[in-house]
DNA sequence: GCGGACTGCTTACCT
DNA sequence: ACAGGTAAGCAGTCCGCG
């Protein structure tokens, strides 16, 4: 077989010598050092630590005209600290307190408790280190002062890192220029045009409201710069196959390296090891490979990779990739820890010069999944998500040890491909993603990356109380005067009733209207002044102001912090980066970064009201989250009682939604208009459909648009753990109704339904579809030993693939049919297509096709008795290739008819 | 001992 | 580790049934 041109290319050099200098001269060289920056014009803040060597604060900017990242340490002599309501007297007579190492000063202060609305006395107890304050497992200021009644500690859990950033008023992501050593903000100013139009958005708003959305404005619309990068994939050698290595041993080599710039840089290092072919899989053009016969030197060049780069991408690199190679040099290499770039946390692995993003993590984030990419991937998988988002899958490889270094090249290569087009498709969708919720959250790129929106939330909200010179409520305190909720869920073991959906009325119905409240619960925060400061407040006067279907009152004498923080970004998000995101006659750049912004502003408001009712989230407030919905529901139920005032019928709602049958124009306009005027809510026509159907299912419906495209929600054909065979044939279903002008064409649609279904039933039946087809997929939730109530079928498959030597963990989809016997299904790899349980699955079709049919008012249980009476009389359906069938079989499916 | 009525567990979905 | 509400299938339990 003939060698590609790449081969050759990648030949020829083995025969180049090359210059090396020592290994011990190429180590001391890795060492990490930085000079702080003097002057630049513009760089991206991107990063935020603790230096512990300096002892302060230390910032990371990136340079986009050299590539570089520039430091800067504080130099204002910012320290850490806390507070305390003990006098400074008070604390000097704690021995403990005054005899700590760590401990710098007291300071008298006065900040705002907006808990209880009024200034109150504070004492600053500064710190020498962050560590000395919390941090370590005991012997921390935090734990030396006793909390009792008075006597509390405030603000002493925040990372040091953050502090810095509020305290500052820095915003990550932003662009900044440092002259006379003096840092500032680029200043940021709109077009003339677009100044207009946003403060006309803000015309009948607070001058507070006004405030936060100008202090958002350059936020959210300063330019970004491309973020040079690295992807960086490692394989490693493993004693099973079918395991995947200890990091955190590292004991066997690193075999191959794949590093994929931003900047074109396409190499691939592999590691030479006795009696292995090159083997002649294809690489693409102009990737080179490079032969390395000494670990050390291959684990110089990927140090010397990770202090070029400002932006390292990795898919799991906290996990595996970083801290594998940390291990491995460390431990069997013998680097020392200044000679390796890279800082292990926890659960994460930082570097010393760059910021380093594990796209897992990102992608991982469940509202990053939802609203940021529409459930597009399903599995966190890199496979999953690079084939859902780019459309590149992995490359298959059984053996990493068998394979030739072409084809281990290849398969690397190939990761680290996917990796790098994550950040880069969509006009660096992700990096500006990341960069954009920096600056909302005012947290470095490295967090915003990894954690979940309540901290990013949390984040928010902190900076905020700092920019005001609030104290920062302590959790406990919150939920003392307002921990309890008034109402009672209609689910089991929840806090507190949610939001209503309205009982569907079955049928078809042509011209439906759907309206929704624009932003609903985000919408209500604002306008009913919901805050953790706000609900249940100290004043007498306010007790009156009450919100319904509960006792909370809200405070009417001032405005909540997070009904203006979530307000002003609701109102630009509904009122200006919708629409420009979509906006076909702006440029594409300028589209392009309204829609991020739309983006990252959807995942933010979506979670707002969520996280006052989540235990974890620090401002945890459940009485905020349980008016939000019990506004919710006065609002949609007023809706739909006046929307029936006006003659319009409601056919279902859910939440925040109303179906409206064949409203006339001049009836939307007057139930809009009501809800403007009595709710001071926008409601919008959201959906028009030629036709809907729905059955007495809630969140569960059919609707048809005019040009014949299709929603489908709920419904069983359309779920994951649905076998392929189902979908297909629900498809077939889907198409046909699509084709549905008039209530006429409903009569050949049955027919052809019909026609469908009898399909399946046949090749169900004379076992002419694949196992593959007939398999449900059903993820494991948690891991096999953790299902102790009961044992689900797609837990009883995982089992035998264990016992067969599979190993399964938490969050695979396992792939399962059912069959005949005990324990009635076999995971798809281990069953064969005679063992099927036919008649289970024809139950499955049926309750699948129902879910429709009813809707339609199709009577589909004549049509499934007209099938099965037909085998039952032996009729044998023609299919397009019969198979022949056991007679044995026959009967058995015959049994329950 | 067996099956129907019931509850609870689990997953996947909707807003 | 943002929330609650709903559907569906199955596992497990209780109870009646000569």
């Amino acid at each position: 077989m003939s060698l590609d041109a790449y081969l050759v290319e990648a030949r020829t050099q083995e025969i180049v010598p090359r210059r090396e200098r020592p290994i011990e001269q190429e180590k001391l060289s890795l060492q990490f050092k930085t000079e702080d920056a003097t002057e630049f014009s513009e760089a991206f803040l991107v990063s935020s630590s603790y230096d512990g060597e300096s002892k302060t604060a230390l910032l990371k900017f990136y340079e986009p005209v050299s590539h570089k990242v520039l430091s800067l340490h504080d130099r204002s002599g910012h320290q850490p600290y806390c507070f305390s309501d003990l006098s400074t007297e008070e604390l000097s007579g704690i021995g403990q307190l005054i005899s700590h190492p760590g401990l710098d000063r007291f300071e008298k202060i006065t900040k705002y408790d907006l808990l209880r609305d009024t200034p109150a006395q504070f004492t600053k107890i500064v710190a020498k280190d962050p560590l000395a304050i919390g941090g370590r497992p005991s012997g921390c200021i935090r734990d030396i002062i006793p909390q009792n009644s008075k006597g509390k500690i405030w603000e002493a859990d925040i990372p040091y890192r953050d502090c810095y950033i509020y305290d500052e008023q820095l915003a990550l992501g932003m662009p900044y220029q440092l002259s006379d050593g003096k840092l500032s903000p680029k200043p940021y100013k709109l077009m003339q045009q677009e100044e207009e139009a946003i403060s006309k958005i803000f015309e009948n708003e607070s001058q507070e409201l006004k405030d936060h959305a100008d202090r958002w404005i350059p936020l959210l619309q300063s330019p970004t710069t491309e973020l040079r990068r690295v992807a960086l994939d490692i394989e490693v050698a493993t004693e099973i196959p079918t395991r995947l290595p200890d990091a955190n041993e590292a004991k066997q080599q690193v075999l191959c390296v794949s590093l994929l710039g931003s900047d074109g840089t396409r190499r691939v290092l592999l590691l030479e090891r006795p009696g292995v072919e090159f083997g002649d899989v294809r690489l693409p053009q102009g990737v080179s490979i490079e032969r390395y016969e000494d670990e050390v030197r291959l684990f110089i060049e990927i140090f010397k990779a990770l202090l070029d780069y400002p932006f390292v991408i990795t898919f799991n690199g906290d996990n595996f990739d970083l801290r594998y190679i940390f291990h491995r040099a460390e431990n069997y290499l013998g680097f020392s820890r200044a000679q390796i770039p890279i800082e292990l946390g926890k659960e994460s692995a930082t570097l010393k010069y760059g910021v380093h993003i594990d796209l897992y993590k990102f992608f991982f984030n469940r509202s990053i999944q939802i609203y940021a990419f529409g459930q597009r991937y399903k599995e966190n998988t890199l496979d999953s998500v690079g084939e859902a988002l780019i459309g590149v899958q992995k490359l298959k490889m059984d053996n990493l040890l068998k394979a030739s270094y072409s084809e281990l090249a290849a398969y690397c290569y190939r990761d680290a491909q996917i990796t790098l087009e994550l950040t880069r498709f969509d006009d660096s969708l992700v990096m500006r993603l990341i960069t954009i919720l920096s600056r909302i959250a005012r947290m470095p790129f490295e967090d915003t990356s990894r954690q979940g929106v309540s901290r990013w939330i949390r984040s928010l909200v902190y900076s905020e109380h700092r920019r005001i010179g609030a104290i920062i409520p302590r959790s406990e305190d919150i939920l003392a005067t307002k921990g309890v909720t008034a109402t009672e869920a209609i689910i089991k073991g929840k806090k507190y009733k949610g939001a209503i959906v309205v009982q569907p009325k079955p049928g078809v119905y042509f011209n439906v209207s759907v309206l929704d409240f624009a932003s609903l619960y985000p919408s209500i925060i604002k306008k009913h002044n919901l805050s953790y400061e706000t609900i249940l407040c100290p004043h007498q006067e306010c007790r009156s102001n009450i919100v319904p279907d509960t006792p909370h009152w809200v405070c009417t004498k001032k405005r909540g912090l997070s009904s203006l923080i979530i307000g002003s970004l609701r109102d630009l998000r509904v009122k200006w980066y919708k629409s420009k995101a979509k906006d076909k006659t702006l440029l594409h750049v300028t589209r392009s970064w309204y829609n991020v912004v739309n983006q990252a502003l959807k995942v933010i408001l979506n979670a707002s009201y969520g996280v006052f009712g989540s235990e974890i989230f620090s401002l945890y407030c459940p009485p905020v989250a349980e008016a939000t919905t019990a506004i919710g529901r006065y609002a949609i139920t007023e809706t739909i009682k006046e929307a029936e005032r006006l003659g319009i019928e409601v056919v279902y709602g859910d939440t925040d939604s109303i179906f409206l049958r064949s409203p006339r124009p001049d009836q939307i306009e007057r139930l809009t208009e009501w809800t403007a005027k009595q709710l001071g809510m926008e409601l919008d026509v959201d959906k028009l459909y030629r036709y809907a159907a729905l059955s007495s299912r809630k969140k569960n419906y059919l609707g048809v648009f005019p040009d014949g495209s299709v929603d489908i929600k709920g419904l069983t054909g359309k779920k994951r753990n649905t076998p392929e065979f189902l979908k297909k044939a629900f498809e077939d279903m889907v198409k046909t109704l699509s084709g549905v002008q008039t209530e006429e064409d409903f009569g050949r649609a049955r027919q052809r339904i019909r026609e469908i279904v009898r399909t399946c039933y046949v090749k169900l039946k004379n076992k002419e579809y694949t196992l593959e087809d007939l398999a449900f997929n059903v993820m494991l939730g948690k891991s096999p030993d953790r299902y102790t109530k009961t044992t689900p079928q797609h837990l009883k498959a995982a089992t035998q693939l264990s016992s067969a030597g599979l190993e399964v963990v938490e969050g695979d989809l396992i792939s399962y049919v059912k069959v005949y016997g005990s324990p009635g299904v076999k995971p798809l790899q281990l069953a064969s297509i005679n063992e099927v349980d036919t008649d289970k699955y024809m139950d499955y079709v049926e309750s699948t096709f129902d879910q429709v049919l009813d809707a339609l008012g199709l009577e589909f249980n004549e049509i499934l008795g007209i099938v099965r009476l037909e085998s039952f009389f032996g009729i044998t359906v023609p299919t397009r290739k019969p198979v022949e069938r056991e007679f044995e079989e026959e009967e058995e499916v015959e049994e329950t008819g």
